[in-house]
RNA sequence: GCUCUCGUAGCUCAAACGGAUAGAGCAACAGACUUCUAAUCUGUAGGUUAUAGGUUCGAGUCCUAUCGAGAGCGCCA
């Protein structure tokens, strides 16, 4: 907390002289007369000088000037109450106070879609926490790339090939919707027909060998591929600074692996290339017909990423059921002696339909990202026929964005179409609305606010005031687990403070000039503070609804 | 079979990684509009945190067992 930075600061300084090393424990109070908590002294209950320490904490704390009251409860819990004589400076320092000093580089690998293969639902997910990081991530300073890192090479990639090639079509007169529709036929017939799969496989090694004919029938699918999909993401409102994908670290594969022989950290099992590592499961590195895996591209992308040299830390935003993959991953890269950085899997859990079980079509296929944005579009239009199309589609965005972000990532979550386009309740309507209003008397008033000064006259404006001061304890918890889900809640929680305070007086209608400005001010800071949530979340606010 | 998640109010989910009396939303019930769009707000009710033990000053959170649900397990990505 900037406000408190000084004051926690001394507080930390003083443990130490008791040897006591430690950050301060400073949250949000529960306590319905306080606005934070230190929870340091909890746990020295029965330490030899605490008598001391709690001496020397009071008197710090009697001393600050942005407290105004504090109390030890029960348990030596401190209890603090801040004082907001002169916080219209803190409010209008906002945006700086969150930024970092050290800035660090950070490569957001998410998105992760195939060629030939539509965004599905199982994608929104890494699209939405991946775009919330980096947009979390820029706030704060951080330097942040991302890469869609498409799978567009191996098995997949040779089954459609084979299948053009089995039913004489021509590659080249594609459409990007008979590419769709030859995936899932392709994926079976590997299932069904040995030989079919047999013929991918040949088809594979080649597209590994890089030989020509086959290459060029790759480039194209990718091209009309990587066309449709960036359709599909600017509806989606996503971008990303790379599209490099498996096949961008082919080349790479082969030195990587006659040095890793030459090193002994990999041998022959089975016919197949594995880690020598000691593992269980082993850790299988290549093929026996000698082709590439999942992990041999990610090893090789690593050491793509790494002769680049442009990032500290990676985040993988994948879904949970890989984290054995990941797992065996960092441990490889750590074996292999890899030049050392930050990676963490960002995991998540799947989306489910009303009744728990997986995300389908009624015929059993997957849901496409469209047809569930198209959906909610529908839907939403159904509940407000006078809105113009731009609108809906932004509040389709931030239904598809915020309803998808307000739950912890790890858990599984029932996507209610219902729910999440309700008017009261946790919703992306709900919050658009808000900042509506919010937006709304602000322009009608045209009464010019600079240099204006904040006094605070009711509790809904204090509680207001105290819950714009946290956003930054909300940014920090966010960054600190790549957890968007605690921003998005307290989105909701900020705009219900702000209705409050909005429906407690008629604003525009009131005498007191000086009364009517704080008011107005108070409603600027809102507004400036949720349009950082906003961005943060990747939201787009609507200007009328 | 082995490994990993998870089980919190009728329903959907939180709980800052061991801290105070477990919080929200929806649904339910009771109230507030000649409005800055009430697309809002106020109030009430709802819990032995799956069960049984254990560690700790303190456990939804850590450990053990049981029951239940889901996911993953070398030649798919």
């Amino acid at each position: 907390m900037k406000i408190l930075q000084e004051l926690l600061s001394e507080l930390e300084e003083n443990l130490q002289k008791y040897e006591i090393f430690e950050e301060i424990d400073f949250k949000i109070s529960k306590t319905a007369d306080f606005d934070y908590q230190i929870n340091n002294l909890v746990k020295y209950q029965n330490h030899e000088k605490i008598n001391s320490i709690s001496e020397n904490f009071s008197s710090i704390l009697s001393q600050s000037n942005n407290i105004e009251k504090f109390e030890f409860a029960d348990n030596l819990f401190i209890n603090l109450k801040l004082n907001l004589n002169k916080i219209s400076s803190f409010i209008n320092n906002l945006e700086e106070t969150n930024l970092v000093q050290d800035s660090k580089r950070i490569l957001i690998d998410y998105g992760g879609p195939n060629i030939g293969k539509p965004l599905h639902v199982g994608h929104l997910r890494s699209l939405n926490i991946g775009r919330s990081l980096k947009k979390l991530n820029e706030l704060i300073g951080n330097k942040v790339t991302t890469d869609i890192h498409l799978g567009d090479w191996g098995m997949p990639v040779a089954q459609i090939i084979s299948f053009c090639e089995l039913n004489e079509i021509d590659i080249k007169s594609l459409s990007a919707d008979q590419l769709i529709d030859i995936y899932p036929q392709s994926a079976d017939l590997y299932k069904n027909s040995e030989e079919f799969k047999k013929q991918a496989q040949i088809i594979n090694k080649k597209l590994n060998q890089s030989e020509k004919e086959v290459i060029n029938k790759w480039e194209f699918l990718r091209k009309i591929s990587i066309e449709d999909l960036k359709k599909t993401l600017k509806i989606l409102n996503h971008d990303f600074d790379l599209w490099h994908g498996e096949s961008s670290v082919n080349h790479l594969i082969e030195p990587m692996i006659e040095s890793l022989k030459k090193e002994g950290k990999v041998d022959y099992d089975e016919g197949a290339l594995v880690s020598t590592e000691d593992a269980d499961p082993k850790i299988l590195i290549t093929k026996s017909d000698g082709s590439y895996l999942y992990l041999t591209t990610d090893l090789a992308t690593i050491l793509d990423r790494l002769d680049s040299n442009d990032f500290d830390t990676t985040l993988y935003v994948v879904d949970s059921r890989q984290k054995l993959h990941f797992e065996q991953l960092f441990k490889t890269v750590e074996y292999f002696n890899f030049e050392k950085r930050d990676f963490t899997h960002v995991d998540f859990g799947t989306i489910n339909d009303e009744e728990g079980k997986p995300f389908k079509t009624r015929d059993g296929g997957t849901k496409k990202l469209l047809s569930l944005y198209d959906d909610t579009f529908k839907y939403i239009n159904k509940i407000n026929e006078n809105i113009d199309n731009e609108t809906i589609h932004k509040l389709t965005n931030t239904v598809l964005t915020y309803s998808d972000l307000l739950t912890n990532r790890k858990t599984d979550y029932k996507f209610n179409i219902k729910k999440f386009t309700n008017i009261s309740g946790k919703t992306g309507i709900y919050i658009q609305y808000a900042q509506v209003r919010a937006k709304k008397i602000l322009n009608k008033s045209k009464i010019n606010l600079d240099n204006k000064e904040l006094s605070i006259s009711t509790i809904s404006e204090r509680n207001l005031i105290i819950s714009l001061l946290n956003l930054e304890l909300y940014i920090k918890q966010s960054i600190t687990f790549n957890e968007p889900h605690h921003l998005a809640n307290y989105l909701y929680e900020v705009c219900n403070l702000f209705n409050v305070f909005y429906q407690e007086e008629n604003i525009l209608s009131l005498d007191n000039h000086e009364l009517k400005t704080s008011k107005l001010l108070l409603t600027k800071y809102f507004l400036d503070n949720i349009n950082l949530v906003f961005n943060s979340l990747g939201l787009e606010p609507v200007d009328e609804m």
